[in-house]
DNA sequence: CCTGAGATAGGACGCCACTG
DNA sequence: CAGTGGCGTCCTATCTCAGG
């Protein structure tokens, strides 16, 4: 193959060589034979030629120039038209989007905000992720509108996950706007054990319009342990250096700190710390159970309460879970239920054998007017002050009533509450109240309230210390201390209703 | 009329694929 | 690569119905 395509290239090399040497031999004989002639003419029309050549050309320059400039106007006028066409066919669209009922909910490949918070509206009404297309679609269709697109359900979905994070920007700025405004803030916040893990959880009670606050539960963080103690050294250790005190650490949480006055600081320096009621009153249950304890040198009236919360309540860990009044009212019935169980278990027997006790009924007696006169009505209070500085009035009848239940125990037994405000009897409560003052107190049951009312004052005083006596929220309190608490519940239970959820997200699968 | 067991409907999440 | 859509799986709520 390599010889043939060398013999090739030769021959046409020879054939071109020819072609060559005759094309020359040719055309010098031509050019011989005329050149004499036509010379002196070809030099005046050369002359001539160059002359309209140089016109033609400074026109040619002087039209280039023009062209330049006409297609810069060109270019600049058909960009005009694109803009014009664009809006023209974006006008034609809505036209035919508003004659044919369309409406768009889709814009470069994402749906619009408006959709969007119209999914979340109707996911708040509980319509079903999977639905909210449908839902969408048939009301468009009620008010004659084709829809250009409709969220999947995963999508929605997407949306709902999504609009977690703005709810959190949300009540950082709401935080942040009352903060702006010099709103009077109540931080609340609490700790609790959930299967192991230590949570705190942080709350901001802003005053709202109309009156009456609004909460933001935020910051539900993971903490090394309960005690306030690590809570704070946590808290030192993500802040940075060594703080010891509340005024150690504004600066740090505190933007713009160093550009505040010197009485903004003091301002923002002053807190008032209110412990929740509630706790109050749960703790009060262990104060009452250790002066009776004290009283019968054993511990009885605990037992009986904690095994008839543990047997007979929904769960296992309550002191609380089950209320005294109520153990008193039953108590003949609980005896007759266990003597019916033929054969019961051995703690039944054991809590048949309590129940006999003459102590453990007058015990019961006063734990459960306790309940009725005591932690029925501070809970009530504690739900419904409208002010927390109104804790003051209530607090010092409640110490004078223990104090005389106290110096004269038979007038605990009168039935009369310890806040007569307060003594509006909740639904069924009355039988129970009845029911306690049927028994008439014993030597024995009037010694008990009198060791437990020496108790309740102590405990009392020293919970509400500054509400009483020379405490700082005794007596008439500053208008200015007034304003800057407003916000501040009596009670916790903010925290703890979000402590409610944190329960429900630990037991319930999704 | 109440209760408990079984059946059924429906909701939520993780994972994967597709697309502009 | 973010947004979107579909599927499988698990879980809960509600309904139904028999039996007391």
């Amino acid at each position: 193959g390599c010889a043939v395509h060398t013999r090739m290239i030769k021959n046409l090399t020879a054939q071109l060589f020819r072609a060559r040497r005759k094309r020359l031999s040719l055309g010098a004989a031509r050019f011989d034979s005329k050149t004499q002639a036509s010379n002196e003419k070809l030099k005046t029309r050369l002359a001539s030629l160059s002359d309209s050549n140089r016109t033609y050309s400074r026109e040619n320059s002087y039209l280039r120039e023009k062209v330049d400039a006409l297609s810069e106007d060109k270019s600049r006028l058909e960009n005009e038209l694109r803009f014009s066409e664009n809006s023209r066919l974006e006008a034609e669209e809505s036209l035919a989007e508003v004659r044919s009922g369309t409406v768009t909910l889709f814009e470069n490949g994402s749906y619009t905000s408006d959709t969007v918070v119209t999914v979340l509206e109707l996911l708040d009404l509980g319509v079903a992720d999977e639905k909210v297309g449908r839902v969408m679609e048939s009301v468009a269709k009620l008010v004659k509108a084709k829809l250009d697109r409709l969220p999947s359900p995963s999508t929605v979905r997407n949306f709902a996950v999504a609009s977690l994070s703005v709810a959190k920007s949300h009540a950082y700025e709401r935080i942040d706007q009352a903060i702006e405004r010099d709103d009077q803030l109540c931080l609340y916040s609490d700790e609790t054990n959930k299967s192991g893990t230590k949570l705190q959880l942080f709350g901001a009670g802003l005053p709202k319009e109309g009156g009456g606050q609004e909460i933001i539960l935020f910051g539900l963080v993971d903490v090394p342990d309960k005690s306030a103690e690590t809570a704070f050294s946590s808290m030192r250790a993500r802040l940075g250096g060594r703080l010891t005190t509340v005024g150690d650490i504004l600066p740090r949480v505190v933007t713009d700190w160093d550009t505040l006055s010197d009485a903004s600081r003091q301002q923002l320096m002053t807190f008032h710390v209110f412990y929740c009621q509630l706790h109050v009153i749960a703790n009060y249950t262990n104060v009452v159970l250790e002066a009776l304890a004290e009283h019968e040198r054993l511990t009885t009236v605990l037992t009986v309460v904690k095994e008839v919360s543990r047997l007979f309540g929904d769960r296992s860990a309550g002191l609380h879970s089950c209320s005294k009044d109520r153990i008193f009212c039953h108590r003949k019935s609980l005896k007759s239920f266990i003597d019916k169980m033929v054969g019961g278990r051995p703690e039944l027997i054991k809590l048949r054998e309590l129940l006999d006790l003459p102590i453990v009924d007058e015990h019961l007696q006063i734990l459960g007017l306790l309940d009725q006169l005591v932690t029925g009505p501070l809970w009530r209070l504690a739900e419904n002050v409208v002010h927390v500085m109104e804790t003051g009035t209530t607090v010092s009848l409640l110490l004078s009533w223990v104090s005389e239940c106290r110096d004269s125990p038979l007038s605990f037994f009168s039935g009369n509450g310890s806040v007569p405000s307060l003594h509006s009897i909740a639904a069924g409560d009355e039988q129970f109240l009845e029911n306690l003052l049927s028994l008439s107190p014993s030597e024995a049951s009037l010694d008990a309230v009198s060791v437990v009312m020496e108790s309740s004052r102590g405990y009392f005083e020293h919970l509400f210390e500054d509400f009483i006596g020379t405490g700082k929220y005794s007596g008439k309190v500053d208008e200015v201390v007034m304003e800057r608490t407003l916000c501040a519940s009596a009670t916790n239970r903010f925290i703890e209703s979000g402590f409610g959820f944190v329960d429900r997200l630990y037991s319930y699968k999704p």
